[in-house]
DNA sequence: GTAACTGCAAAATATTTGCATCCTT
DNA sequence: AAGGATGCAAATATTTTGCAGTTAC
């Protein structure tokens, strides 16, 4: 159970930048064609795990399949739940994180440890 | 924007006999496996698309990025609009659509058109 | 007969794994 | 030097596409 001691890397560090710098959720292709320098996809996939297992950043799934990770901090939420709308546009296919929260409800006999609420439509660039 | 007819098979009857015999949103590999007679996986995508386009089954896109089909009649709705709650369980993989809805928020600007919402935790079943 | 449906093979997409090498601590 | 981080190639997994053959109406 204990975590191993992560180091400080340059392109670890680039990651987080984008993720900062970037106001909607990014897939892995998104991040690695922001970032100046050439780092592998297979990288940037372990970096992304890794921040994640730590809670450093979350990610929605989308429609597609593909997952769109956020820093924690841009959403100001620190443990898993997550319980802010995501907005997925079908025009221009960004995915944000939007301040709406949903209160979720208890479920009789269930163990509620994450969440992905996510909203389809046409955002309000595209509209 | 007309619709093309479709037709009577047999195997889009068994997929929709699965769907409905089934309490659980399945993927296509789960309504291949719990089909008697042996259809091709790429009919069942076929088939499952065509559904999704009449608004026969919607689907749900599981923390993984599989997609999980289920009966509209099932959950009663019959618009694109399924804002219940879909709950994933981590130990028995299974993705049920649940009686609880979530009052989806007008979002300022924005053209809401689906909502996806995904809890993830662990079942009454497995709890 | 025509258009919808199906099957098979191959392609496309997204993500993971194995293994050798490199680099932080 | 030990073990975390990276790169490359290959594997996995899911879904889609092209095309030829079949079937419902």
């Amino acid at each position: 159970m204990e975590s191993k001691k992560s180091r400080n890397t340059e392109k670890q560090n680039l990651v987080k930048r984008v993720l900062s710098e970037t106001k909607y959720a990014m897939s892995a292709e998104d991040i690695m064609a922001a970032i100046p320098i050439k780092i592998n996809k297979t990288t940037i996939y372990r970096i992304l795990n890794r921040f994640e297992e730590k809670g450093t950043v979350h990610f929605v799934t989308g429609k597609n399949g593909k997952a769109y990770y956020a820093l924690c901090d841009n959403c100001g939420t620190s443990h898993k739940i997550h319980n802010h709308i995501h907005f997925e546009c079908k025009e221009c296919k960004e995915v944000t994180c939007q301040p709406n929260t949903l209160q979720i409800p208890n479920l009789e006999g269930f163990m509620i440890q994450e969440a992905q609420l996510l909203i389809i439509g046409i955002c309000n660039k595209c509209k």
